[in-house]
DNA sequence: TGTACATCAGTGAACGCGCGTTCACTGATGTAC
DNA sequence: TGTACATCAGTGAACGCGCGTTCACTGATGTAC
């Protein structure tokens, strides 16, 4: 049954996030303006401040809900592709194929990884933030690299390499991907990236 | 014959160029004042406006000597492998294990691309530098893609890739390595992406 | 059911500071004749 | 060699605007009894 549109709760908070983000991954940080955010989601300036005590809170909670986001599309998209596949390998690829195709259907390409914002406006964050930023990093290490440790039980490797370092590639290739994309205004480059990366687990694991 | 220290033409600029370099990539380049530039060259504000007509043509100047800085690098760096094999693709390992070294050889790991800084500030800047970006990075696809056109006449791929995509795909881990590198504090990391990828080449032309 | 109070989601006005930029000026060095 | 002028590498003071933040206040909705 359709709820009848009550004021929603959060709903001005959760429009300011989302003006907010794609500005950051635009412009930065720093040159994105309360002002703007205001601007865009018809509030006045105290009403930002009843929802963030200052920017840095904002800073915070952007991370925050992006990291969120961020683990629970792995979470499906790993998950989906395990479905159809009960061999960890297989299941991986299928699982990059989907990422790749994601990335190629959005219509202006990747809209950007807020960890690379973030990590290249540094100094403009407090020690959480950064953390928060690390520890999302390692997190994504840990799960492909147990990901790739189950592979590894079934297909030996033939070719020696260090399953961390191979498991961070793909955060590597993901990011450096979304920069040339958009360095390059070609949203394919990305997809392409992740691509070629599924080509070099493949080869890992079975030599082809 | 040592120069008796002359009063350096040019000095002052390089040395603000130095400071606003690593501040961009630390801050990004809208939380970089002037005003701090000004204070680490020993320099008023007034001056800055001589060598610089705006803060736009700071962006500019930062970007085209970092474009020329790490082809100049490039240059250097795979003449010298090159130097010592003339077989194509052991010269391409032999550079890229080169770039890793001189990498990991940094005591701060590395310093930051400022593709990828610019790239997540994009609306500060022109076309103009939006151009020189894109221009670079076209200019790296085009030599790495060079080396592995003459590298793939001897060695018939044993891995069907796109060489515009595996040329990229050093781009890409590069500014992946970095960002990850930074984010986790952990300098090691991009080398060790950088050798992950020479790995991927080797496979790619050898088999193993 | 009515009343009292609390909470939610803001408004409106004011603040001071830092920012990029402009303008008229200057003292030292270089160049022409 | 001396003089006139030009260029180089800045100085010093002032500008206005935008920014993040604060503070006292408000009108609508929710909750207790």
């Amino acid at each position: 049954m359709p709820s009848p549109a009550p004021k929603r709760k959060g709903d001005t908070r959760e429009r300011l996030l989302e003006f907010a983000e794609s500005s950051v991954l635009e412009k930065g940080f720093d040159a994105t303006s309360i002002d703007e955010l205001i601007a865009a989601a018809g509030i006045t300036k105290s009403g930002f401040f009843y929802h963030f005590r200052d920017k840095t809170e904002l800073a915070r909670a952007l991370l925050t809900r992006y990291i969120d986001r961020e683990n629970e599309m792995f979470d499906v998209l790993f998950g989906r592709a395990d479905e159809l596949n009960d061999d960890p390998l297989h299941g991986f690829l299928v699982g990059l194929k989907m990422l790749a195709e994601l990335v190629a259907d959005l219509p202006n390409g990747h809209p950007g990884c807020l960890i690379a914002a973030y990590c290249y406006q540094d100094r403009l964050f407090d020690q959480q933030v950064r953390d928060l930023n690390a520890q999302s990093v390692l997190l994504w290490r840990k799960r492909f690299r147990t990901r790739l440790d189950m592979i590894a039980e079934r297909y030996p490797p033939r070719i020696a390499v260090d399953l961390d370092d191979l498991a961070d590639m793909l955060s590597a290739v993901a990011d450096g991907g979304i920069i040339l994309s958009r360095v390059l205004r070609d949203p394919m480059v990305m997809p392409r990236q992740i691509l070629l990366y599924r080509d070099f687990v493949k080869a890992v694991f079975t030599g082809a």
